[in-house]
DNA sequence: ATCTATGTTCGACGAACATCGAATGAAAGA
DNA sequence: TCTTTCATTCGATGTTCGTCGAACATAGAT
């Protein structure tokens, strides 16, 4: 069962992990996964083609945000703890907040 | 005395801070203003030319992070207060990381 | 009024990115 | 073995980004 490549700790770069985490599709990705724990990657309810997923699912596991492993032709995605023991607490710096979309929908009045 | 604009604090989202922070010449200039507090434009010492600087002022500008202030021909940058109240403690979990490069000469044997 | 110093904007360029569909790969089941 | 299923990779396309030099704008100095 072949796995897929993760960087090791030391390679992580901080400009690396802001760029994976700026990105919408993405962050709402962790936030899922922060929140819920290890998910199958087929679990994301974004309207976005498979390879599209897969390739924001690359960015962050690249980034070491996540890390994959496979179980026969599935494949589950959660949080990297590596990215904890690197950066600890940025993660969680940056889930505190709400995207801006959901910010909006909770300050704007409903008409 | 014509002033740059900057977007109200309701208009900042978390992903264009994120954005601009993942740069590491932004980066580098928030981390010198967090630091030493206001500076003149001219006075960061990286190495791109005026209009690039330009350009990153503004990115972090548009983005909330920082504001500008216009005297005479000169022109002061510092950390936006504003930010602070948007995503409280985001900046400083960030900038207790220290870039990458700056690690790796800090770990890396010198031999 | 003209010059000078300081910053911003414009136009252009290559590099990197987000997206998709199609092709490929890997593993389980018939 | 063949098929099916699930995910990754490839190739293509349009967009965005970082960078630069040149042109412009503004305010102070001569």
């Amino acid at each position: 069962m072949k796995q897929l490549e993760h960087p090791c700790q030391e390679a992580l770069t901080l400009t690396a992990v802001l760029a994976a985490l700026s990105d919408s599709v993405r962050l709402d990705i962790v936030r899922e996964l922060a929140e819920c724990g290890e998910r199958g990657s087929s679990a994301f309810d974004c309207d976005i083609a498979n390879s599209t997923l897969s390739h924001h699912l690359k960015v962050l596991r690249l980034a070491g945000v996540i890390q994959h492993r496979k179980e026969g032709t599935r494949c589950f995605v959660s949080l990297r703890p590596c990215m904890e023991r690197a950066f600890p607490g940025l993660l969680a710096s940056v889930l505190r907040f709400h995207p801006a979309d959901v910010r909006a929908e909770a300050e704007a009045p409903t008409a």
